[in-house]
DNA sequence: TCTGGGGTCCTAGGACCC
DNA sequence: TCTGGGGTCCTAGGACCC
């Protein structure tokens, strides 16, 4: 058997965790530069606020009905994640998780009974962190998913669903939309419903061959989830990451080649410090830039370019070298830019990077370098050390004007209690 | 004026190898 | 007159997830 524990509207949940104004308001989460809806709260939902929505199509709507809106907190929101996980792990042998906000966990011969448990897990996660979570219980995990959509749902279950028995099964998913499946998306739905296949109990009566054509071997898994035969297991390690990218849309859109280094350097630095985390090198750069493609009167260019580096590296000095020269070689002025970003590829585990004759790095001062810089950043907080390239004006800043406090992670900002 | 930021997996087709 | 059969690797594009 598998849990899934998936928290409610979990961004908003976290600004409610330490701003309980917020409770019973409709609240909002923006996503960053203050762009698009993120996370609802159930009155926001109610009031028909879309995920996803632009925010500022929603600003009348907003006033009217007085809703909360909040600029996405990550620092916030990552650390009361691990708060979350650290608690769930206390309730089985191995947990994956998910997203920052759900976890699978592994109930294989617990002998417990696991609605009960489910309700437990409920109360102590929602008493250690604040955090309301739902928990759906079934054989395979996206039966697990189908039962915390039920857990979620239905008011009378309480926010906890077991998913047992053939008959409880089949009756669910007849009345389940094929779409609302996990891994069947908006295409695969809308194909499905042109051959006359509206819900998941239509869906898994299909031969394997047709949703092999059709949907590949990823159509066919989810076939045997939805049987019960499991056939996606539970991934406890987190592989090294094959792709690192780091990107922004700018506060304002930048046409000057100066705000436009700073921004790559310090995506640049970033993706550096990512590798590090993982204990990996990177062999490929890209860096692309784009002008607003909303703008359909404006002169558009989405130049992209990619390079080959000398020698993997996870040197932040070393990448913002490269990302630089790439930026140089793609810049045109006369357009408005209104997203950078770099990506790198071709990730190597540090200890198995393949050297160069013609090598001029000396990295293993790079390497001492970046370690210290790594435990100054730690200790200190975000980018008290950086590169010189890193560092300007900023006219291309995220905006964040809802911004709340960073409560759990900074010391200046820890929550006041008036009693 | 204002529209996010990450990732993964699968397949088909082409290049190339013996 | 007759022109094989088996692989691997890489990339682009499309689907999906949160």
């Amino acid at each position: 058997m598998f849990a899934l524990v998936d928290c409610n509207n979990f961004y908003v949940s976290c600004e409610r965790v330490f701003n309980p104004a917020l409770n019973g308001r409709p609240v909002v989460v923006l996503s960053n530069n203050d762009g698009c809806v993120v996370a609802r709260s159930p009155e926001a939902k109610a009031l028909g606020i879309k995920m996803g929505e632009p925010a500022f199509k929603l600003d009348t709507l907003f006033r009217q009905y007085r809703v909360a809106v909040c600029s996405s907190n990550y620092q916030l929101y990552g650390d009361m994640s691990q708060r979350v996980m650290n608690t769930l792990s206390q309730f089985a042998p191995e947990i994956e998780v998910y997203s920052i906000d759900e976890a699978f966990l592994n109930w294989n011969g617990i002998p417990e009974d696991l609605e009960a448990l489910g309700r437990r897990i409920r109360a102590t996660v929602r008493k250690h962190t604040g955090i309301p979570v739902s928990v759906g219980i079934g054989s395979t995990k996206v039966l697990a998913k189908v039962a915390n959509d039920c857990a979620k749902k239905a008011p009378e279950n309480d926010g906890v669903f077991l998913l047992d028995g053939r008959e409880k099964t089949e009756k669910l998913l007849a009345r389940l939309e094929i779409g609302e499946i996990w891994g069947i998306g908006r295409k695969h739905a809308a194909l499905l419903n042109r051959y006359g296949i509206q819900t998941a109990a239509e869906f898994i009566r299909m031969p394997d061959g047709w949703i092999r054509k059709h949907l590949t071997v990823v159509g066919l898994r989810i076939k045997e989830e939805l049987l019960g035969i499991s056939c996606l297991p539970l991934e406890l390690m987190a592989p090294t990451k094959k792709a690192i990218c780091t990107s922004r849309s700018f506060g304002e859109s930048q046409s000057e080649l100066e705000p436009l280094r700073e921004a790559v350097a310090t995506f640049a630095a970033q993706c550096g410090y990512k590798l590090r985390k993982q204990r990996t090198c990177a062999g490929v750069m890209t860096v692309f830039l784009q002008t607003n493609r909303f703008n359909s009167d404006e002169p558009q260019h989405n130049p992209h370019y990619t390079m080959v580096l000398p020698v993997a590296t996870q040197s932040d000095l070393e990448l913002i070298r490269y990302a630089l020269e790439v930026l140089h070689k793609i810049y045109r002025p006369g357009y408005r830019y209104k997203k950078a970003g770099v990506i790198v590829s071709a990730i190597v585990p540090e200890e198995q990077v393949q050297g160069s004759l013609f090598d001029t790095v000396d990295r293993p001062k790079h390497r001492a370098l970046m370690q210290t810089l790594d435990r100054i950043n730690l200790r200190y907080g975000l980018a008290t050390v950086k590169a010189a390239a890193q560092v300007g004006d900023s006219g291309w800043k995220l905006r964040r004007e809802k911004l709340s406090p960073c409560y759990t992670t900074r010391w200046s900002d820890i929550i006041t209690v008036k009693a």
